[in-house]
DNA sequence: TCTGATACCTTGACATCCTAGGCATCTTCC
DNA sequence: GGAAGATGCCTAGGATGTCAAGGTATCAGA
């Protein structure tokens, strides 16, 4: 428990959720991990900061998978590995987002529920 | 214990949710743990099935923690444990809504970004 | 030359959830 | 009177994912 409630960007990310938005991210354009997370903060205007402690290991995670297919390359003159979606990353793209829709329509449920 | 149904109850909540659903319901009324569950199934259409093994924890946490206060209490012969929610309770789900809030926002803002 | 941003990664701790059990009571139905 | 199923509580052990905190190295700008 003791989630710590902080203003800023949000504290802790919902576990399961990181998946999906790198998917997400990716599926618009492959990019390396430093690249997502700034991409993540940009899109959700500051509300979401992934660290790169949950990142990296994410990244691997998927790449393991199978959902994600790493390349190096030299953008000016630094070595980035830039990651792209694979067709099962794509597959795994459209369950999570299902998970997600499920899930939250759930939780509104409840929430929704007067006396 | 195969259940065969056409929609699969969520396999897994997110990490985090469990503590909000829980204080939403005992909002809406004092309720045992296992009625917990069930309101939650029934809110929720069968789309959410609480784990026992998820929930008795939980519950403990909370009312560890000072948001929940248990009253045992004997219904029809059988000794059933209610739980309500303190000042601290209310508080925290106040806390745990705009968490929600603010994550599902920004998800839907990740979702919905075109390429 | 020093700082900050960019870019990668690992380790260890920790919280939360799941599986898989256990126990007891009450009701229903044969 | 006996079995089965629903109701009600609980725990132990393991898996997983995130976080905090560290590390390395390159490049741009002051």
């Amino acid at each position: 428990m003791a989630r710590h409630e902080q203003e800023q960007p949000e504290a802790e990310l919902l576990q399961g959720t990181l998946d999906l938005l790198i998917l997400k991210v990716l599926a618009l354009e492959p990019l390396h991990g430093y690249g997502i997370a700034q991409r993540l903060k940009q899109i959700t205007r500051d509300a979401l900061q992934i660290r790169q402690g949950s990142l990296y290991p994410a990244l691997y995670r998927l790449e393991k998978g199978g959902y994600l297919k790493a390349t190096w390359k030299t953008i000016a003159g630094r070595d980035a590995k830039f990651y792209a979606l694979t067709k099962a990353g794509e597959r795994q793209l459209e369950n999570e987002r299902a998970g997600w829709e499920r899930l939250s329509a759930a939780v509104r449920l409840v929430l929704e529920t007067a006396k």
